[in-house]
DNA sequence: TCAAAAGTGTTTGTGATACACCCATGG
DNA sequence: CCATGGGTGTATCACAAACACTTTTGA
């Protein structure tokens, strides 16, 4: 039976680890570091931290992203609650996942100067200390399931963008291969993107149109019950 | 930074709140219980406990199952996280979601006979304590979600059951009306029922044939890519 | 002039949806 | 004999998937 006071009970320590993603030529990346402190310290890491008295997990998961990437308002979700008694060596702890969805062209330059920290292909990732892996991949699963009935995956591209880009995204996220015009066609029916009058002539003598996502119509299609789905 | 030692950092308390669903006669319901300690003593509220140091989220999630309706190998998934920094307005709680599948009918028999405990129609269910309607919010969004890609509404129902049954069932929880004959057409396309040679005679003069789920079957087809899809 | 990426529509197939009548039986 | 729920098949439609050639231009 729940006592009639709270004071009794175990407290926990409540760490919070951030899968952080980011998309660069054509590839899906993941953001990690090499532990600087023990348990585990020279293994790779996601990037955590611990719930602090005064904030809550949403909080603690932007300060978090704020530290490290120096960015404000980072597209993140809480994923799920790793629990296992023994799952840190050193003290119990549990650890709430969040994944991150970051534009790394456009913001994290000073990043990669920074010692302990690097992106890696998500298929080259190396091994993780703990249960990191599983959340990795309890991450993706997620990821997957959201970029096909909601808009997200812009954050991992710049503002203005090509075709190709946001097709290469959806196929390194979603690990497959998509037909060109099924997906533009596709893209164009939903009327989100506002094609700009510039070109991106880094990947072609032709070059190759920029879009926009359109943000401000997208909630408005949303009142009227429009339902994204990839 | 994160600290060479973990011992100065906060220490929370974690509860783990299950929100618990049934379904007769026709209608999905949801268990609550009247709250017998402070705070909030006399208002409705899911029912929960705290985690205790030497278990994981699952056990404790199971042990609050078993503690209330005497039953082992219930079907849960974890839902989310919520840290709302005064969620409690006693102390800082942090609380891991829940959602379980229940037989109403085969099991709980005991069950209404205590007092504070009680089944209430989803619609029909009045304000809980602190966020426990947005938990069970989200816990229909996650369940609706899954009984679409995976067979766990047979949770919800005795062994043998008829398709009206199942289809009452789906209808329940989508909150929506399926068409019988496409129903039966594309659960039979699944190839997953077993179709006794008995009738409930309990909803009719004709009787209705009973089925089973056949889990070994469903395993079976999963290896070989099946993909359960409603 | 050629290599490399950009851009563009139509046909076909599959799965979702809509739909109506006969059957069995207890009262 | 009739009211009630049980059981069954087909036609249509909409969306997904497959598919190939022309354009542009820098090297």
């Amino acid at each position: 039976m729940v006592l009639n006071t709270y004071c009794k009970e175990d407290k926990v320590l409540l760490a919070v680890d951030c899968i952080i993603f980011g998309f660069y030529q054509e590839e899906l990346k993941i953001l990690v570091v090499k532990r600087d402190f023990e348990p585990a310290m020279g293994e790779w890491s996601l990037i955590g931290g611990f719930l602090k008295q005064k904030e809550n997990l949403n909080d603690a998961a932007s300060r978090i992203l704020k530290r490290l990437t120096g960015l404000n308002n980072i597209y993140m979700e809480q994923v799920h609650s790793y629990s296992k008694v023994d799952r840190d060596p050193k003290e119990r702890t549990i650890s709430v996942s969040y994944f991150a969805l970051i534009d790394i062209a456009h913001h994290c330059k000073d990043l990669l100067k920074e010692n302990p920290i690097k992106w890696f292909n998500l298929k080259d990732m190396p091994s993780l200390i703990f249960d990191h892996n599983k959340m990795v991949k309890d991450a993706i699963t997620l990821l997957r399931n959201r970029i096909t009935n909601k808009p997200v995956g812009f954050e991992l591209l710049p503002e203005k963008f090509t075709m190709r880009q946001l097709q290469k995204m959806y196929e390194a996220i979603l690990d497959t291969e998509l037909d060109k015009r099924n997906f533009i066609n596709k893209f164009n029916s939903f009327d989100l993107l506002r094609k700009l009058n510039e070109k991106d002539m880094s990947s072609s003598k032709k070059g190759a149109f920029l879009f926009k996502f359109d943000e401000d119509k997208y909630q408005k299609k949303l009142e009227e019950g429009f339902c994204f789905k990839i």
